[in-house]
DNA sequence: TTGATATCATTTGCATACGAATGAATTTGA
DNA sequence: TCAAATTCATTCGTATGCAAATGATATCAA
C-alpha cells in the first residue's frame, strides 16, 4: 500500500477517518449492483442461447409480445417490450429478413408501420414457449423456490 | 386466433388441459426473470449515465479494478471485470486513446499486453468512487435497507 | 528436443442499446 | 383554422458483447 513508505502520518489519518465513520475506505466492484446485474444478465444469455440458439432474447420477447397483443405498431411494441425505437428496427428488421413477422401501413395514420407474426413466425414462437419456461427455471436454479419468489418479487421494483 | 371457428372443440380441449395441470397456459413475458433483468439492468445504466457522463459502466469497472489490483494483462483484467477478450479490448482501447490508462509489453512473456492508470487515471477514478457509492445506492432506492441486502445476496448467486 | 496444446491478443461479423438529428404525419391549442 | 407541439419511424454514430478464425508465443509431454 502507498502509505506503508509514511505510516505514521497516514496510519492517524486512517485511524480517525475509521474512527468518525464505520465506512469502508475500500471500493469492491464485486459488490456493487451494477456489476453484479451485468453478470447476472450475462449468464441469462448464455443459458437463453444454449436452449435457444437460433433467437435471440430480444427477438423473442419481440415476437412472444405479438403473439401476445396481435398486431402493433413497431414504436408501441418496443415500449411493450422496453426497447428505444432505434433498438426495436434493428429487431423487427432481422425478424422480417427470416420470415417471422411481416410489416403493413396502418390505414389512418400513415406515420405508423404495422408488426404482425406471419404463420411461420406463430408457429415458431408457440414451439418456443416451453423453452422459454426451462430457461427461467434454469436461471432461477441455483435460488430454492421460496428464494426465487422473494428474488422476483425484489427485482420487479428495480425494474 | 386459429381457433375460433372451431371454438366449441377448443374449448373443451382447453379445459381438460387446465383440470390435468394447474399450470398456467398463457406465457407473460414480464413475468420472466430474463426480461426483468434485462429491464433493471438498464434502469442501472441509466442512473449511471445521470451521475457519470463521460464514462460508461464497463470503462468504469475497468478503471476501478485496475485501481484495485494494479498493473494487469489486458486478458487477466477482461476475466477479472467478466469482459472476453474481444470486449475488454474496445474498452481499454478507447481508455487509451483518453489517456486514462498506457500500455506497455510484458518483459518475459511477449504474449501479453499490460495496462496500467495513469496518473490522469488514477485521479479520475478516484474522484468518481464516490458517485460510484451514490449510483449503487440510487440503484436500490426501491428497496429498504433489509431488501435491499436480501436482493444483494439472491442476486450474487445468480452472476 | 520437438510436436501437440494452450494461452494471449487481434480481427471480423453480427446483434443489441441508446443519444441525437431528421423528416413525415398527426394532434393540439390559441 | 393554422401554427406549434407531438408522435412515429429512420438514420447515424458510438459502445458493449460474443462467436469464430487467426497469428504469435509459451508450455507440456512423449
Amino acid at each position: 500500500m502507498g502509505w506503508a513508505a509514511v505510516s505514521a502520518g497516514e496510519d492517524v489519518r486512517l485511524k480517525l477517518v475509521e474512527a468518525d465513520e464505520p465506512e469502508e475506505n475500500d471500493y469492491h466492484l464485486q459488490e456493487q449492483v451494477g456489476f453484479i446485474l451485468r453478470k447476472a444478465h450475462q449468464r441469462h444469455v448464455a443459458i437463453f442461447a444454449a436452449h435457444i440458439a437460433d433467437l435471440t432474447p430480444p427477438q423473442f420477447a419481440a415476437l412472444a409480445k405479438l403473439h401476445d397483443v396481435g398486431e402493433t405498431s413497431q414504436n408501441q411494441l418496443g415500449t411493450l417490450i422496453a426497447m428505444d425505437a432505434a433498438t426495436v428496427k434493428g429487431v423487427i428488421d432481422r425478424l422480417k429478413a427470416r420470415g417471422l413477422v411481416e410489416l403493413s401501413k396502418h390505414e389512418v395514420d400513415k406515420r405508423r408501420l404495422l408488426v404482425n407474426l406471419t404463420a411461420e413466425g406463430r408457429e415458431a414462437i408457440e414451439r418456443l414457449i416451453p423453452l422459454a419456461r426451462d430457461i427461467t427455471a434454469e436461471t432461477l436454479a441455483p435460488l430454492s423456490a421460496k428464494e426465487a419468489a422473494t428474488f422476483m418479487r425484489l427485482l420487479s421494483k428495480l425494474a
